[in-house]
DNA sequence: CGGGATCCCTCAAGATACTG
DNA sequence: CAGTATCTTGAGGGATCCCG
């Protein structure tokens, strides 16, 4: 987990935000809540933009949160599978209110979509 | 908002989190759901580790997201005053599952709380 | 007291290349 | 194909000062 300067260290929405803080792992866990299991080269791709050393790190910290399962296949090439953790899947009510967040406030901004 | 690199740019979730992308906008939020109107010098405080610069730049992107209202009196010396929109009041359901998840998850890796 | 402007520097993140 | 290491850059953010 990341360091926190906050004296609100002892807070739930900042150990939350602390643990998700990455810019791209509510993203992961969003996909990978929708798609299930994903491999490495799949998930990169739902996240177009992101480049490759971020991709790992972002992975690595969450499964190190137990957010996310890593399972290796020993194989060349190599081929590893990621989903997410029943803690990880914890977060998904987040997700979905966040979703509706978005599509609430965000059409009103874009009468296009 | 944001300039945003996904292709997942039409996506509500990620509307969701460029919006409230910065560091501290979820914290701002949530303080001020629960302490209704504060001025900014008491945000501030609220937020220890927050730098001037900081604080002045989130609320200010607040207020343009429509999230904050900023009530100004001319006065010498100045008092301002920031409160949640109606629009900022519709992510506090977020907060507060961020608030339990961070309960739940937390306790079990800090017995001491 | 609230906030803007300026200077300056660190560190996050990109590009590239290499390995199993 | 998945992951790591190294080097590099630039912009995010800190410190400081000034102004209404």
């Amino acid at each position: 987990m990341k360091e926190c300067k906050l004296n609100l260290y002892d807070c739930p929405v900042t150990y939350t935000l602390s643990v998700l803080g990455g810019k791209w792992k509510w993203l992961i866990i969003y996909i990978l809540s929708g798609e299930g299991t994903l491999r490495y080269g799949e998930l990169r791709r739902n996240l177009s933009g992101i480049t490759h050393k971020m991709l790992s790190q972002q992975l690595k910290e969450l499964e190190a949160d137990q957010l996310i399962n890593r399972k290796e296949y020993h194989q060349i090439p190599p081929k590893v599978e990621y989903s997410l953790t029943q803690k990880g899947q914890t977060l998904i009510p987040i997700l979905d209110l966040m979703c509706y967040w978005g599509e609430t406030n965000w059409s009103k901004v874009n009468p296009d979509n």
